[in-house]
RNA sequence: GCCGCUGUGGUGGAAUUGGCAGACGCGCGGGACUCAAAAUCCCGUGUUGGUGACAACGUGUGGGUUCGACUCCCACCAGCGGCACCA
């Protein structure tokens, strides 16, 4: 068959027919797949795209001939970091540069056969698009859940521009090598913090991997202790107050740290040490957050020459700054029990601070660090008390004499949303000098982004700049006033993109309530695992926000989720340019065609897993579907006689392969583990083949399987099942057959074949009648020829008896 | 460093979730067809020992639980994903 002369006629008659369209009227039957849409970075698809899209396909295909109707669409996460890079590089405009790459990947995609509905496409730097992110945007901040702060940033002093962390290199800027700061910014934030509970627990409630529910709880990391307020030895009687999960170590406190980034550092810091803080500021702001976190660091810090006075024991200890406490969680400060903290520990060492031990083991040695619970001692009033107990306890008494009480924290952090940058939707916000910062009236959105912008470094946002931008009228005093200069975070156009898919081309709202509240969630997500964190966290937070806002009626976006695994370069390292380990899929789907191409990649990976790239077997796989033509092809020329046909033990036979190959596909399918479904398919085409090579065939019989056959790999090569299924003598499509349903009765089997051991040991394997009960299989197992000599002599201690499987004799 | 995952023949990968390890392919070996080759078809193929029936060993390494462990537990090694401004 010329596959790419059949896959053309079909794509032309799929588009005829509307093969791909969604159907309103059949809503109540709607399978909502969705794939992360692409990223139009480089001009061409690649072969991850192929992997998450093509055998996804498959499972849309499925499931529609399973009677849902499918809505699966697909559009392009359009704006970011590298178009605006290529623009700086090369002068060529990232409006141009994306809508060119955008053509080709819709080209390529086209020529995948994807049911992709297209007349739902979306492209996020549209402005009929960005225009509901500024309104998603304007719609947090009224309900509050958007804010300004000031936040830390890479700052190259050289390009004078914000790096992103991409950018940062070994703590210097990729392009000029120049040292790197952490230089505060005011920027907006999306308090996804208000949620941080409820994400958690609605975990339980969707159905995804559990290794991705996992990351997502520790990711946000809730934790529950205590906050306490150390006072603060000087005139203005200065209040540090602390986050700590161990407040029954607390009359064990030796020093209090504050992050270099805390205010209240320089505000407490001695003349006589400000030049030595000062340094190690200045020294802080250097590092990455992983770097001050790394447990392997030496721990760094520095004396304020300040005093605090501990809570409840009254003690009178010296406040550090160090980085290895960050300012973005908890309190940034931490107190520090050199005797039952590993860093406190380590930092006493190398500062030669004293240790004090307030928890001894409950029972046997205590060794120092002592981390785990345990009794307090030389705590006063609160000696003797174990773990949660003396938490409690201090707790209490910490809330009595008014320094601190119980706290829940999350490790979890507000979203920064604001970017520097240009490519980017702008952040619908103006500033008056009269008025303050107040939202774009909804009626003037959309906030476009003009063209003819400066976008290379100028030390400041790229749109501030452009004085017919950044100029505007305030809406509330009317007054001269300045527009935000930002984009936002491209996270924020993808946290929504799902909702806008049904409703695209809706241009006065960002969707239709009640549509959406039918459409959504979505049913099937797919996607790769290394979004767990983020763009997953932030889809579901946004879906949440919208909810209590009235906006949708569904607490979560992604019923059911599933990752697709990385191909690697056949070197086994992650694909890219720089190591010219990129196997474009182009030349492939050129050679074999598309349907052959996607079943590779279906049958020579584990969907979840995925692995590095080899060719190896994709012949097979071409050759594996000439089997299937041949065949189809022979068994249709069969003429049918009108006499009696055979329906003995080979009709049996190939009735109980056919089966085995529905039950199986069915289930592998659904399961997304198509390398397995397919090696069912291979099953089924064997004995068919050997069905064939009877003498005295029952040919309806014949003909009844292979029109299975064909509607069991249709999900799989759609056009090349198409064609098939018009060969058979059919003119309507094969996708508007029902995939074929199990017949159960015909995988009963008289008799099963057991393994039969003896103390363990595989001695032999033994067919047995289904109807036996256990003491009969025992008794069988024994009476065999192979298993008599083990028994001699010996007596049967006890019989594990597995039903179907195995019998496992203990003698002795 | 921290969080999460993975590790099975020469090779891609299976294994009903604690029950016959290696399904289905690739590769390799042998054979048929052919003047020959390609294509196609048939047989074999975890390792070691044995002519052989068979035996021993075998799922990254070391230990443990169990009648039974690729699967569960503990410790370690290697690789991969993420770590909040790549998306």
């Amino acid at each position: 068959m010329d596959m790419k002369e059949v896959e053309q006629k079909w794509r032309t008659k799929w588009d005829e027919i509307g093969a791909s369209k969604f159907h309103k009227e059949n809503i109540d039957k709607k399978h909502y797949v969705l794939e992360m849409f692409s990223y139009p970075s480089g001009a061409k698809l690649h072969l991850g795209h192929w992997f998450n899209y093509g055998p996804t396909d498959s499972y849309a295909r499925f499931k529609k001939m399973q009677g849902y109707e499918v809505f699966q669409p697909m559009g392009f996460d359009a704006f970011g970091l590298p178009a605006e890079n290529y623009a700086i590089k090369t002068g060529v405009h990232p409006w141009d540069s994306t809508e060119k790459n955008i053509a080709t990947m819709e080209g390529q995609l086209k020529r995948m056969d994807a049911m992709f509905d297209w007349s739902n496409e979306i492209k996020t730097c549209t402005p009929e698009y960005y225009k509901w992110t500024q309104w998603l945007f304007i719609q947090l901040y009224k309900h509050k859940l958007a804010y300004r702060k000031e936040a830390l940033v890479n700052w190259c002093p050289s390009c004078e521009t914000v790096l992103a962390n991409e950018q940062v290199v070994d703590n210097k800027c990729e392009r000029c090598h120049t040292p790197v700061i952490r230089q505060n910014m005011t920027q907006w934030f999306l308090k996804i913090t208000d949620y941080a509970d409820e994400l958690l627990d609605g975990l339980d409630t969707i159905d995804w991997p559990e290794k991705t529910k996992l990351m997502q709880k520790n990711w946000i990391g809730r934790s529950y202790g205590a906050e306490a307020d150390f006072v603060v030895d000087n005139a203005e009687k200065d209040v540090i107050r602390v986050y700590t999960t161990r407040c029954d170590t607390i009359f064990g406190v030796n020093y209090v740290v504050l992050a270099p980034e805390h205010p209240l550092v320089k505000k407490i810091t001695t003349p006589d040490r400000m030049a030595d803080v000062e340094a190690y500021i200045e020294y802080a702001s250097k590092a990455s957050d992983i770097d001050r976190l790394s447990t392997t660091r030496e721990k760094t810090g520095c004396f304020t020459g300040a005093y605090a006075i501990a809570p409840l024991s009254g003690r009178r200890i010296p406040v550090y700054t160090a980085d290895y406490v960050l300012f973005s969680y908890g309190t940034g400060a931490v107190m520090a029990v050199t005797a039952h903290d590993e860093r406190d520990y380590e930092f006493a060492k190398v500062h030669d601070l004293p240790i004090t031990q307030v928890i001894r083991a409950k029972e046997g040695e205590t060794v120092l660090p002592y981390l785990d619970d345990g009794v307090l001692m030389n705590s006063g009033e609160f000696d003797g008390l174990y773990g949660e107990e003396a938490r409690d306890a201090i707790a209490s008494a910490l809330e009595r004499e008014g320094k601190g009480h119980k706290k829940t924290n999350y490790r979890l952090r507000d979203w920064s949303v604001s970017r520097q940058r240009y490519w980017g939707a702008p952040i619908p916000m103006i500033h008056c000098p009269k008025c303050g910062t107040n939202p774009v009236p909804e009626k003037d959105l959309p906030v476009t982004l003009p063209y003819d912008v400066e976008f290379k470094p100028t030390g400041k946002s790229p749109l501030a700049s452009h004085e017919g931008y950044m100029n505007c009228k305030c809406p509330v005093c009317g007054g001269d006033a300045k527009r935000d200069p930002d984009t936002l975070d491209t996270f924020v156009c993808s946290s929504w993109y799902y909702l806008r898919y049904p409703d695209a081309n809706n241009d006065k709202q960002p969707w239709d309530i009640d549509y959406i509240n039918k459409m959504l969630p979505v049913d099937t997500y797919v996607g790769g695992a290394e979004h767990a964190c983020m763009h997953l966290l932030y889809a579901r937070f946004i879906t949440k926000a919208l909810r209590d806002m009235g906006y949708v009626n569904f607490d979560e976006p992604f019923k059911r989720l599933v990752h697709q695994g990385v191909i690697l370069g056949t070197d086994g390292m992650r694909m890219s340019k720089s190591r010219g380990n990129v196997i474009s899929p182009d030349e492939y789907v050129q050679q074999y065609g598309a349907d052959a191409f996607r079943l590779y990649l279906m049958f020579c990976f584990s969907y979840t897993e995925g692995g590095p790239w080899s060719e190896t077997g994709i012949k097979s796989i071409a050759k594996f579907m000439d089997r299937i033509e041949a065949l189809v092809r022979k068994v249709n020329d069969m003429p049918v006689e009108d006499k009696a046909y055979a329906t003995g033990s080979a009709e049996k036979e190939l009735d109980y392969a056919r089966n085995y190959a529905i039950k199986n596909l069915t289930r592998d399918l659904e399961a997304f583990s198509f390398n397995t479904a397919v090696a069912r398919l291979m099953e089924y085409v064997n004995a068919l083949q050997k069905y064939d090579g009877n003498e005295n065939k029952n040919v309806p019989f014949l003909k009844d399987c292979i029109s299975d056959l064909i509607k069991l790999i249709a999900p799989c090569t759609p056009a090349f099942s198409e064609e098939l299924w018009e060969i058979t003598g059919h003119n309507t499509s094969v996708f508007e057959e029902r995939y074929p349903l199990v017949n159960e009765k015909a995988l009963v089997k008289d008799e099963v074949e057991y393994a039969v051991q003896v103390n363990s040991k595989i001695k032999a394997k033994v067919m047995i009648a289904k109807e036996l009960d256990n003491a009969a299989i025992q008794e069988y197992v024994c009476q065999q020829e192979e298993i008599k000599p083990f028994l001699v002599g010996k007596s049967v201690k006890k019989c594990i008896i597995v039903p179907g499987r195995l019998v496992n004799l203990i003698v002795g």
